[in-house]
RNA sequence: GCCGGAAUGAUGGAAUUGGCAGACGUGCCGGACUCAAAAUCCGGUGGUAGCGAUACCGUGCGGGUUCAAGUCCCGCUUCCGGCACCA
C-alpha cells in the first residue's frame, strides 16, 4: 500500500462523521472518561500550529479510553466573546457577530482537517444566546449570595482597550490584551468577592492532581500569610493605627510607622495633621505614577512624617512617629505597618534615608551594614529575651498581645477581588438594573437571557463608557422590583465569564432548563483530565475553580474540584527560536501543513518534536521523519505473510505495546513515537511480520495517526473502525529478551560486555563476566574483593 | 530581590530507584539504484591519538560522596518562566 494522504484523510475524517463514533453516549452504565481541552479564542488570523499540539496531547489520550472500552467524552467549543474581535468590528465596519461566526467556522474547517476526535455535537459557542443566558443566571445567584458587589477604588486601566481590567489581566502591568502599560484609575466598578473563596481554592488543590508547577503558581498567586494584626494606640486621637505583620516577634524593634499615602486616617483627623499642605502634595505625586513606576524606583524611598499623629508602642508604651510612604499599599494588610529596620530591608532604607534609630532585637546580623532577616537569640525584647527560635518568639509575643487585648493572629491574602467588568460592547451584558428608589436590582431570572442589543457603533466611549450606554432603547427599563423607570447596567462581562463554567455545559449543551441536568453532570464529573496553557494557570483556571466552587456550595453541582488532573503543553516557536506571532511572520499554519504532508504526519509531529511540556521550535526538516515512518508503516501491508506471531518479532512487540501503553499515560508521546520507529525497523530487519502483528500495530498507532491506521486496519480486513478496536495488551514475561547483554566494568570503567540466558542467576552471570576474553586480562593476577551485580544491567568488579 | 525550571553531539531530544551517556528523528559523510536528479535502500557518524585492535577524554563551571554520578551533596555561571516595596 502507498500512503496517499489526501485521499486517506478525507475518507476517513467522512466516515467518522457518518457514523457518529465520536459522540459521547449517555450511556450511565459504561465507565466514563471526561477529556478536557481549553477552548480556543476564535480570532481572525486562524489556529497555528501551537493549537494543534495543545489539542493532541489529550486527543491521543481520548482515542487511547475509547480503545479501552470507556465512553468518552472528549468536546470542543469557542470561547468567542471577547476584545480582538470587538476590535476588528470597530476597524472594518463588520458586526462582531458576523466576525465570530466566520472565524468560528474557519477554525472548524482547520479542527476538523487534523482529524481530532471531537464530539462535534456538543459545540458550544459563549456568545449563543442559549449559553449566555446561564452565565447571566450564574452571576445572578452570586449576586443574590453576596459575592457581587460595587466599590470605587483605584483600579487597573487600560487606555489603549479603554477598560478597567482585574489583576489577573495586568500582570506585570501590562494588559493582557495589549501589552500597553497599565495606569491606576480611580472608579466605580463591578468585583466578584473571589478573595472569599481564597482559602477554599488553597486547599481544593489537596484533593487534585495538577503538575507540581501549576500547583505552585497557583499557590503564589492566592499568596496565603500567616501573622498578626496589633493596634497601635494614636496618642492624639484616642483611636487606634491597626498594622498587619508577619513578625510580631520584633515588636520590640519598632522604630516608626508607615501608612499608606491612601490611609483614611488622614483624611480622617485632618484638622490634627500640622503638614496637611505637604502630605497632600506627596499623596498627589503617587497617585500620579504608574504601577511600572513605583516598581522601578524600588531602592529609592520616599515618604513623608506625619505631624500630628504619634502611635504608641501597645507593649513597651514608647512613642513612635508615623510616616507616610508609597512603599506600603493600601490595597494590602490593613494599608500601615510597624516599621523594624534592622529586621526587614525595606524598613531599613527607609531609616537611613529619614535618620531614624535602628534597634536591633534579633543577633546574629551586622546591622550597622544591613537588615538582619535571620534568625537568632532574642534581645531588647523584654520578656522574649534569650528566647532563640523565631516560632517560640512569635507564639509568646501572640500571648502577650492577646494579654493586652492589642493584637491576634491573622491571614492575608495576596490575590485581590476580581474587578469583573468590560466598558464594551462584545461580552454577556450585566443583568442589573440600576432603580432611583431599590438601588441594585436583580434582572428576574425569568427574563434571562439579558439580550446583547444590537447596535451600529461600536466604538467605545472616551468617557470610559460602554457603547451599550449610547443606546437609549437598551438603558431605559421599569425597575423589576417597584415598576418605576430606571436604567440598566451597561458594562459587560470580562472574556473570562463564559470560560469559567463552559466544562458543565458540555455535560448537556442543549439544555433549556438548566445549566447542566443534575443526572448528567454526576456522571461525567468531574473533569477527569484537563490539558492547557501555562499562561492560563493563574487566570482562567482560578476564576473557573472559583466559579465552580461557589456552584458547589449553593448545591448546583456534585463536585467539589471541577478538574481532577491538570497538565500543560510547552509551546511551540518558530523555526526562528521566537514566540510564534503574526507581527514576526513565523507563524506555521496547519492547513500547509496537513495540505503537504497529510494530518498523520502533522499529528505525529508536534508530539515527536520533544518533550511535550516543554518549548520546543519548529522545523520543517524534522518532520520528514514523521512522513518517512508513516510511508515505511504503509508499506508493511507487502510484508504480511504467515499467521501466529513471528518468533523473532514477538518481544519488540510486547515492549512497543507496554512503552506506548504507558508513555501515553505520562504523555512522553515522543517516546513512544520513538518506541514505534524502533518496531517498524526491527520489522522490516526481520522482512516480513504477520497479519495479526500489522492488526496490532495499527491499533497502537491508532491513537497518533488515525487516518492511516483505518485505512491499515481496512485492508486486513479489520472488524468496524480501529479507533474503536480493543487497545492491545501485553504479557509482561514477554517484553524480556531470552538473552541478555550485561555490562561489565572493573573498578567502575566499562572493560567489555557479556552476553547470558535471561534466566541466568547472580552466580552464573558474575562467573561468564570474569571468563570472559575481554574482563580475563584485567582480573589476572589480582584479587576481587568487591563484586557488584545489577540484575539485566551491569556486573562491576572490585580488585586491588 | 524572591520562587520555580533548565543547561547533554552539528541539531530536536533520549536515559525507573545512581548502573553500558547520546535511544529515536534530522543533518552530514560514503555506497547502491539512475543518463542525471529527486525519492528509496544499505553502511558510518561525540572528541583526541593510532593503519589497527585499543587507549584516554567527554552531559554549563569548580569541588565532594560512591565500586559506579547527566542523575546525589556543597559552591558558582548562564538562560527561560512566574511573582515583585505583600509588611
Amino acid at each position: 500500500m502507498r500512503y496517499e494522504h489526501k485521499k486517506i484523510d478525507t475518507k476517513w475524517q467522512k466516515k467518522w462523521e457518518e457514523a457518529g463514533i465520536f459522540r459521547a453516549s449517555d450511556d450511565f452504565s459504561r465507565p466514563k472518561f471526561y477529556g478536557l481541552v481549553e477552548f480556543p479564542y476564535p480570532s481572525g488570523s486562524g489556529m497555528h500550529v501551537g493549537h494543534i499540539k495543545a489539542y493532541s496531547g489529550l486527543e491521543v489520550v481520548a482515542r487511547k479510553r475509547r480503545m479501552q472500552g470507556y465512553n468518552v467524552l472528549f468536546p470542543i467549543g469557542f470561547d468567542a466573546y471577547g476584545l480582538p474581535t470587538e476590535n476588528t468590528a470597530i476597524k472594518t465596519g463588520v458586526h462582531p457577530r458576523v466576525v465570530t461566526d466566520r472565524n468560528i467556522e474557519k477554525f472548524t474547517g482547520q479542527l476538523k482537517r487534523v482529524g481530532f476526535s471531537f464530539d462535534w455535537s456538543r459545540v458550544i459557542d459563549t456568545t449563543e444566546e442559549g449559553y449566555y443566558k446561564w452565565t447571566q443566571w450564574i452571576f445572578l445567584k452570586m449576586f443574590e449570595h453576596g459575592l457581587v458587589f460595587r466599590d470605587k477604588t483605584l483600579v487597573n486601566y487600560c487606555p489603549s482597550c479603554k477598560v478597567v481590567l482585574s489583576n489577573e489581566d495586568s500582570q506585570g502591568g501590562k494588559c493582557d490584551v495589549c501589552h500597553s502599560d497599565i495606569v491606576q484609575k480611580t472608579k466605580e466598578v463591578w468585583y466578584l468577592r473571589i478573595t472569599e473563596y481564597a482559602e477554599k481554592l488553597l486547599e481544593g488543590l489537596n484533593e487534585v492532581d495538577y503538575l507540581p508547577n501549576i500547583r505552585l503558581q497557583q499557590e503564589n498567586w492566592i499568596g496565603k500569610s500567616v501573622g498578626a494584626f496589633v493596634n497601635f494606640p494614636v496618642k492624639e486621637t484616642g483611636e487606634t493605627l491597626r498594622i498587619y505583620t508577619t513578625r510580631p516577634d520584633t515588636l520590640y524593634g519598632v522604630t516608626f510607622m508607615v501608612m499608606a499615602p491612601e490611609h483614611p486616617m488622614l483624611e480622617k483627623h485632618r484638622a490634627l495633621l500640622k503638614n496637611a499642605g505637604e502630605l497632600d502634595a506627596y499623596k498627589a505625586e503617587c497617585a500620579k505614577k504608574s504601577e511600572f513606576e513605583r516598581t522601578q524606583l524600588v531602592k529609592d524611598k520616599t515618604g513623608v512624617r506625619v505631624e500630628g499623629l504619634t502611635a504608641v508602642n501597645p507593649v513597651t508604651g514608647k512613642e513612635i512617629p508615623i510616616y507616610i510612604s508609597d512603599y506600603v499599599m493600601m490595597g494590602y494588610g490593613t494599608g500601615a505597618i510597624m516599621a523594624v529596620p534592622a529586621h526587614d530591608s525595606r524598613d531599613y532604607e527607609f531609616a537611613k534615608k529619614f535618620g531614624i534609630d535602628i534597634v536591633e532585637v534579633i543577633r546574629g546580623g551586622d546591622i550597622s551594614r544591613e537588615a538582619y532577616t535571620g534568625d537568632g537569640e532574642m534581645v531588647n525584647s523584654g520578656v522574649l529575651n534569650g528566647i532563640t527560635n523565631k516560632k517560640d518568639a512569635i507564639e509568646k509575643m501572640l500571648s502577650v498581645l492577646a494579654e493586652k487585648g492589642c493584637g491576634e493572629r491573622g491571614v492575608q491574602y495576596k490575590m485581590k477581588d476580581w474587578a469583573f467588568n468590560r466598558q464594551r460592547y462584545w461580552g454577556e451584558p450585566i443583568p442589573i438594573v440600576h432603580c432611583p428608589t431599590c438601588g441594585m436590582v436583580p434582572v428576574p431570572y425569568e427574563e434571562l437571557p439579558l439580550r446583547l442589543p444590537p447596535v451600529d457603533n461600536f466604538q467605545p466611549g472616551s468617557d470610559g463608557e460602554s457603547p451599550l450606554a449610547k443606546i437609549e432603547s437598551f438603558v431605559k427599563c421599569r425597575c423589576p422590583r417597584c415598576g418605576g423607570e430606571a436604567r440598566r447596567e451597561t458594562d459587560t462581562m470580562p472574556q473570562w465569564a463564559g470560560s469559567s463554567w463552559y466544562f458543565l455545559r458540555y455535560t448537556d449543551p442543549h439544555n433549556p432548563d438548566a445549566l447542566a441536568s443534575q443526572e448528567k453532570m454526576k456522571y461525567w464529573l468531574p473533569v477527569d483530565w484537563y490539558n492547557g496553557g501555562m499562561e492560563h494557570v493563574t487566570r482562567h483556571l482560578i476564576y473557573s475553580r472559583f466559579w465552580h466552587r461557589f456552584l458547589y456550595d449553593i448545591g448546583e453541582v456534585p463536585v467539589k474540584e471541577p478538574y481532577a488532573k491538570r497538565t500543560a503543553q510547552g509551546l511551540i516557536l518558530g523555526s526562528d527560536g521566537e514566540k510564534m506571532s503574526k507581527s514576526r511572520g513565523n507563524v506555521v499554519d496547519p492547513n500547509a501543513v496537513v495540505e503537504e504532508n497529510g494530518a498523520d504526519a502533522l499529528r505525529l509531529y508536534v508530539l515527536f518534536m520533544g518533550d511535550y511540556e516543554q518549548a520546543a521550535p519548529w522545523n520543517e526538516n524534522s518532520m520528514k521523519g514523521c512522513v518517512r515512518f508513516l510511508d515505511r508503516m504503509a508499506g508493511l501491508t507487502e510484508l504480511v505473510r504467515g499467521s501466529g506471531v513471528t518468533p523473532e518479532l514477538e518481544t519488540a512487540f510486547h515492549k512497543t505495546i507496554k512503552k506506548v501503553s504507558q508513555d501515553i499515560e505520562a504523555m512522553k508521546f515522543n517516546t513512544a513515537i520513538a518506541q514505534m520507529m524502533i518496531l517498524i525497523n526491527a520489522i522490516y530487519d526481520c522482512g516480513h511480520l504477520t497479519r495479526e502483528e500489522l492488526g496490532t500495530f495499527a491499533r497502537l498507532l491508532a491513537p497518533f495517526a488515525p487516518h492511516l491506521s483505518e485505512e491499515i486496519w481496512e485492508s486486513l480486513g479489520g472488524e468496524g473502525f480501529v479507533s474503536l478496536a480493543a487497545w492491545p495488551t501485553w504479557d509482561e514475561s514477554k517484553t524480556v529478551d531470552k538473552t541478555m547483554e550485561y555490562a561489565v566494568q572493573v573498578l567502575g570503567k566499562l572493560r567489555g560486555t557479556v552476553t547470558v540466558n535471561a534466566d541466568d542467576d547472580r552466580e552464573t552471570v558474575l562467573r561468564k563476566a570474569k571468563e570472559s576474553e575481554k574482563i580475563a586480562p584485567f582480573l589476572a593476577g589480582k584479587q576481587v574483593v568487591k563484586e557488584i551485580f545489577v540484575p539485566g544491567k551491569l556486573v562491576n568488579f572490585v580488585v586491588k
